[in-house]
DNA sequence: CTGAAAGCGCTTACAG
DNA sequence: CTGAAAGCGCTTACAG
């Protein structure tokens, strides 16, 4: 605990580094350059400087120190759905980094559908951010990108990426992945597929549906459904989707879907209508979040991991900080096919 | 877009208030009330320089505005566990709320255990944060909170609380709902029931462990486990704890978890061994996450509003922030006790 | 209605 | 090794 004079309250009162100067009669310079661990201060100095501050409580004001740097130690970390239990995964990825080479997460909305991209990045960018990791990116982003590379602020994408795009990434193969889980479900006998996929806009869902045409293909097997393709990656959508799907009377023996939320409404329908899993639908996710295989739930679908995401993109936006000035790197991790019970 | 003057490459010169001034032919000063939208300036001149500064792209750097004003628009969320799924709900409850008020949150990891919560607190106060939420104060942080309150910081306190702390807080009735839990469970006609409940610091977990005994007394039941009574609010640790459990030989009945994540642990223990749920063991949880009734996975639990627990202590802290100084309040959030099949 | 000046709390060449 | 001074980009009484 901070030892306080014990001269009354010094409620809200700062103290600065003029009052540790004072002090220790010395000028505020002398301070500076003890607190800050240079050398070029005797030993004498330095350690009458370090014992006023912990007397007084003193701590440098960050915000001053910003101002006359004019950098922070802080990045910005912009995400659109933060009820969709994937962000806060990469979130704790990107936090836990951060805490380790001593920077700080500012955590900007962006809307759910990233229609305040703009505007919360131009506000990180007014508290000057180091950097920023974009988690959300679409086709509408695109001239931000660009003004961002223009401007030289350092920024990583996060699993959506925008082709084109001047920057550092981290990603799945999502085509490759998704090519895989289709080949496995039509090789368990399953040719009449459904589709149920996320928003057009995203990269991700994008190469998630062609893998998934791409990998039924290879086996003889077919999509069947042309509406429902595009959607929402929750649970109300996934469900949505599979009524109007199991309604429509066509045949279908298995849905491959573009997240497991999507999924697990799917679920909930084969529940609701008596359907077995993987009897009469077989049915498969992706993600594999921490719910996908809990007791009784155990959904095939394809690992992706989230938090080495986030921490691997920390780094590769630390690294541009910090002056590296490479071409854009794009790091893909290594996904998991996980063939579990609602495949058979 | 911003419109940029065709002077060539504009790279990393920052746009000033003095730019903006020099164009308009002002001084800053007058650039700074028409940009605040104060009155005392006059219409044309107002409109000649909100011109001027879209015509440069200027925007006010928000760490000189803060250095200068003494305060920020920004408030630090502290937390513990990123892998619980608990608190990226709460975060998202406060970073909706934050955002229409016009604030930004800093995160701050404070480690698993909470030992880094000084260190992060003392971190948003070096940066000027206007307030603070924590999320999961311990006993340990009593000196930190009294310390705050000395100096005049705003924070709240979001469902776990440390008792006499004089600060808002947020919390649902943890005691009731546990006792209705278990009463429940007793009331089918267990009365050999375990406890797994979460950490023993956390006034969460200690009031839930308290509301199980109680609801079990008063349906004749007992709680027959000493060991594996306190732990980790994880998986694994419920996994682990539950086999522990059932190779102890001792008849057990249903089991009462801390939280879900803990309860899904044991329902992998219960499909490990062929146990059927809720015929052979009983399980519920605590919390409500999303998982917990996808699909086949149908947990008895208790839901507790954690998006609005952000959202409520965000209202707390701003009012605090703009200066509010009446008594301490806490906020009894409703939950709600959801019945389903692992308890039969 | 407008401007000159001080100052928020630091850091950093530059002299000595 | 130490200090005086300038300045980061704003805002805000205070004069005029």
């Amino acid at each position: 605990m901070v030892t306080e004079a014990r001269s009354g309250p010094d409620k809200s009162v700062r103290v600065t580094i003029r009052d540790v100067a004072q002090r220790v009669g010395v000028s505020s310079a002398s301070v500076s350059y003890a607190m800050s661990g240079r050398p070029g201060v005797s030993e004498d100095l330095r350690d009458r400087v370090l014992t006023a501050a912990e007397d007084l409580g003193y701590r440098p004001n960050k915000v001053a120190q910003q101002l006359r740097r004019g950098r922070t130690d802080a990045v910005g970390l912009l995400f659109a759905d933060i009820a969709n239990p994937f962000y806060p995964d990469l979130a704790s990825g990107v936090i836990a980094a951060a805490t380790v080479e001593g920077f700080e997460v500012f955590v900007s909305n962006v809307g759910i559908n990233g229609e305040r991209q703009t505007e919360a990045a131009m506000a990180q960018l007014d508290r000057n951010s180091a950097g920023l990791l974009f988690t959300s990116v679409a086709d509408q982003d695109r001239d931000l990108l660009e003004s961002l590379t223009r401007r030289g602020v350092p920024f990583v994408q996060l699993h959506r990426v925008l082709e084109g795009a001047a920057a550092d990434s981290v990603v799945v193969d999502n085509l490759a992945a998704a090519r895989e889980l289709a080949q496995h479900v039509a090789g368990t006998g399953r040719k009449r597929v459904a589709v149920l996929g996320g928003a057009g806009a995203s990269s991700v869902s994008r190469d998630r549906e062609r893998g998934f045409r791409e990998g039924l293909a290879m086996e003889g097997a077919t999509v069947v459904n042309e509406d429902g393709l595009w959607g929402a990656l929750t649970r109300e959508s996934g469900a949505a989707r599979a009524r109007t799907l199991l309604s429509a009377g066509q045949q279908v023996d298995a849905v491959l879907c573009g997240n497991d939320m999507i999924a697990v409404g799917v679920l909930d329908v084969c529940r609701e209508r008596g359907l077995r899993v993987p009897e009469d639908l077989a049915v498969a996710g992706f993600d594999d979040m921490s719910f996908s295989s809990a007791g009784p739930l155990q959904l095939t679908t394809v690992t992706v991991p989230r938090e080495m995401m986030g921490r691997r993109g920390f780094e590769l936006l630390l690294r541009r900080i910090q002056g590296y000035d490479g071409p854009p790197e794009r790091i893909v991790l290594p996904h998991i096919l996980q063939v579990r019970e609602t495949t058979g």
